[in-house]
DNA sequence: GACCAGGCACATC
DNA sequence: GATGTGCATGGT
């Protein structure tokens, strides 16, 4: 009998955290960071993320007010790194103002807020699509929401799983695979997507050319040299 | 110098 | 609805 999609995803993840272990993900020190980062990161390496995160501790501007009372032309240039930094700008300042004057957020606190409608309320958002917005529900507000990323998606066009390659197919099946097949925590949705990317960037690169050593391919859960 | 990295919005067909 | 393009920096 063939396996479910569900049943190679849940055996994917044993794998993969066999291999890397438990990953305590997002990396960031308080929500705000993890906020702050979700939205950096869109397009860039995490590496670049990281020199910005250190420019905005550095000028004590890595809290919601500080942030907020930050004018544009000294905001971008300590966000630079990160690439796109006038849009990236904006795209701060607008999620900064929802989650302060819409929500009341504090910055620190988690929110007392439906996430069906805190999601589609941060996808109305101009500059928030649906990574960013589950990034930030997952790592910031501790939400059952799956990331699905680049990685995500490469991993999946190279193994034996049946599943629609547009966003919401797949965030629905890793949702449900949580849920249905592994322990339903807050801690394995954030853990699969973190187990993921340190595959991605280990062993799924656009230009990895294959991968013996590859635990998926040791395991035979993906055919290919190549994951 | 080309290519890539934990996206997103918008134009065009 | 699919496909292409602009946005921009830093590492390999």
């Amino acid at each position: 009998m063939k396996k479910s999609p569900e049943k190679r995803i849940a055996t994917l993840y044993r794998v993969l955290r066999d291999h890397f272990g438990f990953q305590h993900w997002w990396p960031g020190e308080t929500r705000f960071e993890i906020v702050v980062g979700a939205l950096l990161t869109q397009n860039c390496a995490w590496s670049n993320v990281e020199k910005a995160i250190a420019n905005l501790k550095a000028a004590r501007s890595l809290s919601l007010g500080a942030m907020q009372r930050l004018p544009r032309g000294e905001l971008e240039p300590l966000i630079r790194p990160t690439g796109y930094f006038r849009q990236k700008t904006e795209r701060l300042s607008r999620l900064l103002s929802f989650l302060a004057d819409d929500l009341h957020w504090d910055g620190v606190s988690s929110l007392r807020h439906d996430t069906v409608r805190f999601r589609r309320e941060l996808l109305a958002l101009s500059g928030i699509g649906p990574e960013t917005a589950d990034s930030i529900l997952c790592y910031g507000f501790d939400r059952k929401v799956f990331v699905v990323d680049t990685y995500t998606k490469r991993m999946l066009s190279r193994l034996p799983i049946a599943v629609a390659d547009d966003y919401e197919s797949i965030r629905i099946l890793f949702e449900r695979t949580i849920q249905d097949e592994m322990d339903g925590t807050i801690d394995t949705f954030k853990d699969l997507h973190a187990q993921i990317v340190m595959l991605g960037k280990q062993y799924c690169r656009k230009s990895t050319p294959r991968c013996d050593d590859c635990p998926l391919f040791r395991e035979r859960l993906c055919r290919r040299r190549r994951v």
